[in-house]
DNA sequence: ATGGCTTCATAGTGAAGA
């Protein structure tokens, strides 16, 4: 079973891409986010064509989250419950037994806006959701677009961006305190060349000079770490005319 | 240099992303 994250970055812009990378990886279940688009516009036609199953929540120009799958999506749950949220971030679903968990983590803008604790009370919100989904859900998996590099060794320049949004210790420890529920960090089960990023900025020709972030994790619970063969970013992806400014991140399950 | 690109909503610029 290979699961897939991608923040596609609109996908009216990037679905030709998107049906691209379907047709080539045939992933069993990709979760996107950014898809920056209301439900009305959702290209759900062309995503069936290609063989998929779709949930989605969207929104007009932010957020926004869809999951893609080949088999049956089972009890759907839109946005973490008992949370008031307006903005269209989380999607789940079992997909062939395994719990899904589609996530945008709020990127929080910086350290001193309102964002960043919007950004942290969402993150303990959504940590305290997945306890109790962990009980119910054993082989459960946590994909998304993060936005948090969990470690130095996940930033190109560690020193610059040293207690900077994305990076700062209080996102790390929430980070870890989803580590703790024994979520497992997929990519750091297997032995990884150095700096291998998920996000690149679009500007100063950050991706030509590999100046980038790993912010897109799919985390597995411990069942699923068990059970888990590869998992890799696809740079490729990055390469292209028109790219998302993130790669998809991808994990192959033994299931 | 607090920008640099890209997208969206909008009709000239501004917000947001990370």
């Amino acid at each position: 079973m290979k699961i897939v994250s991608w923040n596609v970055n609109s996908l009216k812009v990037r679905l030709p891409q998107v049906l691209e990378w379907l047709a080539t990886y045939q992933p069993d279940v990709l979760c996107l986010q950014e898809t920056k688009q209301e439900d009305i516009n959702f290209p759900l036609a062309e995503l069936n064509a290609a063989g998929y199953q779709c949930i989605f929540a969207g929104q007009k120009t932010y957020n926004g989250v869809a999951m893609l799958s080949k088999q049956a999506l089972q009890d759907p749950i839109y946005g973490i419950p008992n949370f008031a949220d307006e903005q269209k971030r989380v999607l789940a679903a079992t997909v062939n037994g395994v719990r899904i968990v589609d996530v945008y983590i709020p990127n929080g803008q910086s350290v001193d806006s309102d964002k960043y604790q919007y950004k942290l009370a969402w993150l303990n919100a959504l940590t305290a959701w997945l306890t109790e989904e962990l009980k119910t859900y054993p082989k459960l998996a946590l994909l998304g677009d993060y936005n948090i590099a969990p470690e130095d060794r996940d930033v190109h320049d560690p020193a610059a961006w040293e207690g900077q949004v994305l990076c700062s210790a209080p996102e790390r420890e929430a980070f870890r305190a989803l580590q703790a529920l024994g979520l497992q960090d997929s990519f750091r089960l297997f032995e990884q060349p150095e700096k291998i990023f998920s996000w690149w900025d679009y500007r100063m020709n950050a991706f030509r000079r590999n100046m980038g972030l790993r912010i897109d994790h799919i985390l597995l619970s411990p069942a699923l770490a068990a059970a888990c063969k590869s998992a890799q970013i696809d740079k490729e992806a990055r390469k292209v005319e028109r790219p998302s400014d993130h790669a998809p991140v991808f994990a192959e399950l033994d299931i």
